[in-house]
Parts: C-alpha cells; sequence; structure tokens
DNA sequence: GTGAAAGCGCTAACAC
DNA sequence: GTGTTAGCGCTTTCAC
C-alpha cells in the first residue's frame, strides 16, 4: 500500500554512480560528464522519475507553489484572471494553489492564519470586502514572501500592484452618458472601503463636475455587487421624487440588475434611460438591449500580476511595482438613446 | 534576505525539551503530558508557527495538496464545480493545486507527463475533448495516487467518477420540447467521443424513439462548445430545406448562440421556433427570451467528488463509486410556444 | 511521558 | 567530473 516512487537513489544505484552526479544530470547544471548525464536522462525517463517537490521545496527552501487568495471564482472577471495567471505560471513552472474566501473577511482571515508561509513561494491577491486582514498580508511580506495584490489592493500595503485604471474608466463611462444627452446620472456603486470602488466613484463625480453637474446624493447608492443588489439599488432610486436618468453602475451585474429592474417598471432602457457597466462581462452582449460597458483587461491583469509576483520571487530586491491598465469603452444598445424632439 | 520562519526546533529550544515532544503536543497525539502540552502550545501561537508542508509532505509522505485538472474554469458549470470543491477541500484542510488545460489534449498530456506525483494526495479531473492522457491517468492511479474523475469522465478507467444525469436530463429536455407540439427537433451536439456529449445524445434518440418520431440525420450536428458553435450549426440547420422547429442544444452557451442565430433570421424564438439547453447558465435568466433547460448541480458534483477523493485518499481499500446526479427540467420561454389554431 | 536518532528525497558545500 | 556528507523540518520508531 505505501507507495514508493522511483527516485534518484534508485537511478544511482542501477547506474552504480552517485546520487548528486544524479541530481546534477538531471537538472543539467554545473559540469556533467555528457555520457554520464544522457545516461541518467534516458533512464530517468524510462523509469518515469518524478522529481518530489517535497523535497526540493525542503532542500533550496522553496516550493514552487504561488497562492491565490480571491473573493469568487464564478465570475467572468475573477475567472478570466486566474486563466491569465494560470497561464503564466505554468509556462514558469509554477502551480497554483486556490484560496477563495467568498468575500468573507473572517474567511480570509481564517485562510491567512492557517497559510503555512513556508509551503509558498509567493501570494497573489484580491483582498475581499471589509477586510481584516491587513496585517497578516504585511507580516507575510515581512517574513520574506512575496505578495503582489490585485484588483482589489490593500493600498496601505506597500508591495506590487496590479489594476486597471478605474478612476478613468468610471470617469469615461459617465462622459460617455453625458454626451449622449443623459444628465440626471445617478450611481449604484459597491460596498464603501474597496479601493477600486471609489476609485470608480471618484471618476463619476469628477465626470459630473468637469460637466456642471451638480452631485446628488440620493443618487449614489453603495451595496453590495451582485445583480441583486444592482436590482435593489434600482428600484430605491426609482422610488425617489427626483428620479435619475441614467445609471453607472459599478459593474455589469449591477448594470444587469438595473436594466431588470427598469424593465419591469416599464422602463425603456436606451431610449428613455440609459445603463452603463464595468467589466465587459459575456453577459453584456447576450443581454438586450446590449449593455455598454467599460471592458477590462481581466487577463492581462492575471498575466502581468503573475509576472510581477515571479519577478519579486527570482529577483531578490525588485522593486515594487504599480501597474495600471486602461480600459476601454464598449458602446452598445444600452446607452443609446432615441433623439428626441 | 534568506527568510528563517520558526520551526519545532526553535520551540523545543526555547522550552527545554526535545523535538519530538514539540511535534507530539503540536499534534495532539500520544500521551503528553497536559502541562508540556499546553507550554509548547502556547508558545507556538506566540511565536506564530506554521508547519512547513514540505517537511511534513516528505516526512510522513503525504502532501496535503489535491490537483484539479479541468478544462477551463471561465464558465458557469466550472467555476462552480471548483467553489464546490474548494469548500470541501478547505474544511478538511486540503489546498487544491489548479491546472487548466484549455481544453487541449496536448496541454493535458504535458501536465500529465510533469505532475510531480509525489507532491499531490489525489487528482479531481475532468478530461479535455480527445483527451488522449488515459494511460497517464491509468499509470497514475498505478501508482497508488487516487483519481476522481467528474462531469467529463473517461470511461474505460475504472475509479470514482461523480456526473449528472446527462442521459435523463436529455431525454425530458427533448421530451419537454415534444409536449409542447415542437416535433422537428435537431440537435447540436458536442464533439465526438465525450462520454457526457454521448450521454445526451442518446437522450435525444431515445426520446425522439419513443413519441415515434423518426430520426434525421442531418438534425444532428457536432461541434465545439462555444456559443460561436451554437450560432453557426444553427446556421446550417436553417440552410437546410428540411428545416427544423426545435433545437436540443448541449449545453446552455450553445443554445444562446442558437438563438442569436435564429434571432438574426427573425425567426421569434418560443414562438415559432423552440429552443432548450443543458446547465442553467445565469445567462440563460438573463437573455431574452428566457432559455429553458436542464439545471446541472454543478456546486453539489465539486462537492462530492472531493468528498470522495479524500475518503480516496484517507480509507486505503476504499473502492470505486460512480455517483450520477439527477438534473432539473426548468422552463422558461424559449419552449413556450404560442398556440396556433 | 520524553529523548535520541534515523530517515523522508533532494540539494549543496566540500573534498578529491 | 564525481563522490561524500550534512542538512532542509518534520515524523516516528525505539529506548529509557
Amino acid at each position: 500500500m505505501a507507495r514508493h516512487y522511483v527516485t534518484i537513489k534508485d537511478i544511482a544505484k542501477i547506474l552504480n554512480i552517485s546520487v548528486s552526479t544524479v541530481s546534477r544530470a538531471l537538472r543539467d547544471t554545473y559540469d556533467v560528464n555528457q555520457e554520464t548525464k544522457e545516461k541518467v536522462q534516458a533512464l530517468a525517463a524510462e523509469l518515469n522519475y518524478k522529481p518530489n517537490f517535497n523535497a526540493t521545496g525542503l532542500a533550496q527552501g522553496s516550493t514552487h507553489n504561488v497562492g491565490v487568495i480571491l473573493p469568487f471564482i464564478t465570475n467572468y472577471y475573477f475567472s478570466t484572471v486566474i486563466t491569465g495567471i494560470q497561464e503564466v505560471a505554468y509556462n514558469n513552472g509554477y502551480n497554483i494553489i486556490l484560496f477563495v474566501t467568498n468575500d468573507s473577511p473572517e474567511r480570509e482571515l481564517a485562510i491567512m492564519e492557517n497559510l503555512s508561509v513556508s509551503s509558498l513561494d509567493g501570494l497573489l491577491v484580491s483582498i475581499s470586502s471589509d477586510s481584516d486582514s491587513c496585517n497578516h498580508f504585511q507580516e507575510i511580506i515581512n517574513e520574506g514572501i512575496p505578495v503582489v495584490f490585485f484588483d482589489r489592493v490593500a493600498s496601505e500595503i506597500e508591495t506590487s500592484k496590479v489594476m486597471q485604471d478605474d478612476y478613468n474608466g468610471a470617469f469615461e463611462a459617465v462622459e460617455h452618458l453625458i454626451s449622449n444627452g443623459y444628465t440626471k446620472i445617478a450611481h449604484i456603486a459597491g460596498p464603501k472601503g474597496l479601493s477600486f470602488t471609489e476609485a470608480r466613484l471618484n471618476g463619476y463625480l469628477d465626470a459630473l463636475k468637469k460637466h456642471g453637474i451638480q452631485v446628488n446624493e440620493d443618487w449614489i447608492i453603495y451595496s453590495g455587487f451582485s445583480q441583486e443588489f444592482g436590482e435593489k439599488d434600482t428600484q430605491q432610486l426609482l422610488a425617489l421624487k427626483q428620479k435619475p436618468d441614467a445609471i453607472f453602475a459599478v459593474n455589469d451585474r449591477k448594470a444587469i440588475g438595473a436594466m431588470i429592474a427598469l424593465k419591469n417598471k416599464g422602463i425603456k432602457v436606451g431610449e428613455d434611460f440609459g445603463v452603463i457597466g464595468f467589466t465587459n462581462d459575456p453577459m453584456s452582449t447576450i443581454i438586450s438591449p446590449s449593455l455598454s460597458t467599460i471592458a477590462e483587461p481581466a487577463f492581462e491583469i492575471g498575466k502581468l500580476s503573475c509576472e510581477l509576483l515571479i519577478k519579486h520571487i527570482t529577483k531578490k530586491h525588485f522593486h515594487a511595482e504599480e501597474i495600471m491598465l486602461p480600459g476601454k469603452l464598449i458602446v452598445r444598445e444600452s446607452t443609446r438613446r432615441k433623439a428626441k424632439s
């Protein structure tokens, strides 16, 4: 029952050479006689030898694992980011270990507390709403394991970060709304305290300001990120005496929720009421009318954060970098106002 | 720079006891003096001691990692399955290491060949289309590491499997179409060779047979799983002299592609042409008309496969189980035919 | 109840 | 160019 894999010891014994030679030959390092090297490699292949990562990790103090901690994976944005991460991790011989927090600060904390630092070479994280774990991240960094934040970054912590340009994306979205004739623009935001949420809020605010439109506090609603919250927020807006004529949603799922609430009230999205989201979730092309949005470079964000992390891992004194990727306005039907006389 | 974590040795030295006592105290095993145990645990907590998994793994021949190999994570089904897997893995102290194949047999093969068996306690896999890796899976099983397949299973291999009841789901979907008055029912299938694809095809075939409807080979199209393929397949169907009046799609994304192709031709989905999918992707509620479908218990599948795998890992002689979870017909607008006189 | 010591599979000085 | 040896952090006999 106790399984036994072939080890370099086995190979050494068969070939009647020492384990160190085998080790060197296998890693194609140091000077090893060409002939010996070939013999070793051939036998290793034949025996289907696979290195034991635990042993390698123990011996050289580095596993080839990077941890990824994020709120969810069941949405377009995060699953695409992971795909990007996985792509570069794989190409560089790293494995990714996945931790999902369900956007719960407690869960995130528990994960961080149980994390065996020594079994990870680095950490990629997108914090949960109301994250409580900043100290833990800082501690881990202090212990020497690099952390790169993506998307939902902990602004207090000094380390590499990769995000999209939330401020300018939001600014552009709102300006697009304005230039299409919508003037009473509401914002259904995410929860307070997340920096990207605030960046989008600020973009919204500044776009209004630039165009001399006064801010109506009633038209800014903070809540969760789901479609349901989008629906609820919108119902709340529609119950106001002073109703808006457009919504900029913090993400596409909330925008879709908004569209559903609007449709239920018989309001024609696009013609009577503008809606724009953020992300470019494939759903935005499926819904009708199709949803205008700011496309986020999710795959790219995954790739870049992982590349950055690997640099931190391999180059000892790589200094922290903050990368900000631009979004892209995608105009669809939900902001196409019918010309009114 | 060389990071140094606190080890049991450190604890032993401080407390002036031996490492073995520390080890025993920490794991709450064997007989250890209550007092000593408490002292050790207190100090460990204070020092923020974290076990080194590489060392534990090496020493007891088991890491607490399970690998997950699957084609994609960027869709509702797989990301939900992973969430289920992650949930039970987490609760049982296992980490999950993610490998995504992009549905490429070559990539899958490469992953399998490079897999360090000794760094994994078990493997959860959903094979790629045209998988080439069966031998590798068999080898890994022979070497003693348990493998559980989910959804896309390799039927030749004898091990535990978890899937939804594709046959009956398809049967029910087609029967639903028939009972709503559609009779010329096409099937846009997945690629040949995947067992779940075939199960759905057989369900389709048998439902037709039961109701005395003859099969039209032109109405069965095999292609990829994406929305684009759904669109193309449907265009192909609509170009036929004998056109169908309904489509059963192998999954919701293809069904949505079909609906788009239909809409582009000016055909009214539901009223003139029935469409039903499989999965219950959230998109099916977003699209208009909303899409009827067979809901798959994705989260449950993830949970059960991981539970099964853990049983295989912990109980030495746990015998292989095949679990088949029922789907559920969800009727929406895309199969609601307008009564015609 | 506790300690000493061997060993998991591998790497890395250090000799030769 | 190759072998010997110590050691990574932990578990686990085996003594006592």
